[in-house]
DNA sequence: TTGAAAGCGCTAACAT
DNA sequence: ATGTTAGCGCTTTCAA
């Protein structure tokens, strides 16, 4: 067995006794190779262990079957399922996902975009962090490189658009909290420079100036959309004096949502009793468990199949292509508690049961 | 502005009047460079938004700087945990992490690997399927291709092992059981040609024998690890007549519990006072909102970060690698409800309170 | 049906 | 301090 580093189209060559040229015509299916030649060239690359050079090809040939992918925190379920539905899509094309975690920051997210481009990803789908994310896309969308934007639309940025009506999301769910007689309703917010952000307050915004409800500055506060970024400003909210605290609150995703549960059971106060909550975005394994949060649900998984065909779409018919915006519109989930089936058990190690033989 | 489809270095050297060759020295950040010279050359660079080819980079040196991950299921919080470590240490390591899910099947995983080698992944931390997996891997391990194993491993593979002891894993949670006073212990097992199914069934077996209790071939059955895996076997151990089903079951995975959990509920019975459950693997998000399953747990994320740096060191180090086999062992949590914060709302609405004013 | 030569964008090695 | 040459592994083009 041939020990060298690797092996090469050449080695391949020498081995089956043709040139290079029909080695490369036998790998990528061209029918003007004598059956006999073809047979003993794949013999050859299979006694060799030969694998193509991916990046030799790409180089000459200027695409690489590659789209990049950057969503702002891969561990937040949601943007799982978005990665998994591109990977499918990516995967019946032919193509394959090179996925990166921007945590949120926009030195991470502009290094990525770098690496991406540097690696001649054919595409880029991207939940942009923030307005600062815009100049760097700018400058790729300049030189034709494709580009689909998840969630976040940014301006004066010509690529495809794959996002949800947030605006009505918000309305909705702040209707919802109206509709059930809450008055002081707290937007638990990510950070402001997020388009998304601002379009949730907006119609948080609008929907209590149609019920009449003055609106209280101290009641919208700004977390972050990361694990936790929400303790902060949901205990300001829980601290506030009892007549001026919030009797519900919107969270503006799950991670959101999850650390006013947190954080509330921590304080002593109990949901829905005490303070109510309703949420942006699905939490799909917690609530087979448990299923008991309002939710907009936005359909993450499509997100990741719309954007990766739309890329798809577009590289394989460069010259036909025009800018898209698919815009889907969320869907109030509202829980019931499930603990008819699922009762709450009092002994210490509640999920063993009690020894029944 | 510049509007060719593609930036070279030669663009740039043109541009800022010196050769090639004194570009890359300043994109290497080689200091034998005038700083007048490096200065003309970073605005040719900004001007033109040259982003460095690594296709050509990579051609020519050899390694790209990109390490390969395949896991059989990405969907999987687990998974995405390990995903998330090794993408830590990756990135702070100058690394990219390219994602693979192989979604349970030979097929799709020899095709990813085979992708990854092709575009020069430095090295590949894989989640073996199945012992098929064995004869691709083995073929690169004989040309050095660095390969960390992680959770399944694989026999007769020289490369570096992350995994966890699941016979013990499985011994702790069956006495758990045991010690309960449970006799009919069922367990829903992954596949049976998966390398960690054995093991849990072997720590079964052997603590049932310790106890003395005699082994039922029908309380031993075979789900898929991926969601709804679990579904039928678990349907099948429900359908048994009453004396015989079981009284207890043990999930070997965070999806098959979820298949015994829906299923359970399904089938009219509650956990855990008609069917103990406990699990391997955690729900991190779900125990959060509703803490009730004891399970294995499993140290996901180390699994990543710790399987990451083994394959970086080897690389920054490759004469003086040898293989290194990290065994974690699981922790067994048992978990309490929460009632006592959170109650079980019995109105239809249970998230968004009666509204309160 | 098969092969030879040239070149994709970059950098190592060797000039100057 | 800067430039020239050659070649990484592949495919396009042209020739046989």
């Amino acid at each position: 067995m041939d020990n060298k580093d690797v092996v090469t189209i050449q080695d391949v060559a020498a081995r089956s006794g043709f040139s290079a040229m029909t080695v490369s015509r036998v790998l990528n299916g061209s029918d003007r190779v004598a059956p006999e030649t073809r047979r003993r060239i794949e013999q050859a690359i299979e006694e060799l262990g030969y694998v193509p050079n991916a990046l030799a090809k790409g180089l000459l040939k200027g695409h690489t079957h590659t789209l990049g992918l950057i969503v702002g925190d891969m561990t937040n379920p949601f943007w799982v399922d978005v990665a998994s539905g591109a990977e499918e899509v990516a995967y019946r094309g032919g193509f394959v996902i090179v996925f990166g975690d921007s945590g949120h920051s926009n030195e991470k997210e502009s290094r990525l975009i770098h690496t991406m481009v540097s690696n001649r990803t054919d595409g880029l789908l991207i939940n942009a962090f923030d307005d600062e994310s815009r100049k760097a896309l700018k400058n790729l969308v300049r030189r034709d490189y494709p580009i689909v934007l998840i969630a976040n639309e940014l301006q004066g940025i010509r690529c495809d658009v794959v996002t949800s009506d947030t605006v009505y999301g918000a309305q909705v769910l702040t209707q919802h909290l109206l509709d059930l007689g809450h008055r002081r309703i707290a937007l638990l917010n990510g950070p402001k420079n997020n388009p998304q952000s601002r379009e949730r307050e907006r119609g948080y915004q609008e929907m209590l100036r149609e019920y009449g409800i003055q609106l209280r500055p101290e009641l919208v506060v700004e977390g972050r959309y990361s694990r936790g970024g929400g303790d902060g400003p949901t205990r300001q909210l829980l601290n506030l004096p009892a007549e001026r605290r919030p009797t519900a609150i919107i969270a503006c995703n799950n991670f959101l949502a999850l650390s006013v549960i947190e954080t509330v059971r921590n304080a002593g106060f109990r949901i829905p009793q005490d303070i109510a909550l309703v949420s942006f975005d699905d939490f799909e394994l917690a609530s087979v468990i448990y299923p008991f949060l309002t939710v907009m649900a936005q359909p993450a998984r499509t997100y990741g199949v719309q954007a990766a065909q739309l890329l798809i779409d577009r590289l394989n018919n460069p010259e036909k292509w025009r800018p898209s915006r698919l815009v889907f519109t969320p869907e109030l989930i509202v829980r019931r508690s499930c603990g008819a089936q699922f009762q709450e058990p009092h002994n210490a190690d509640s999920s063993t049961g009690s020894g029944s033989r």
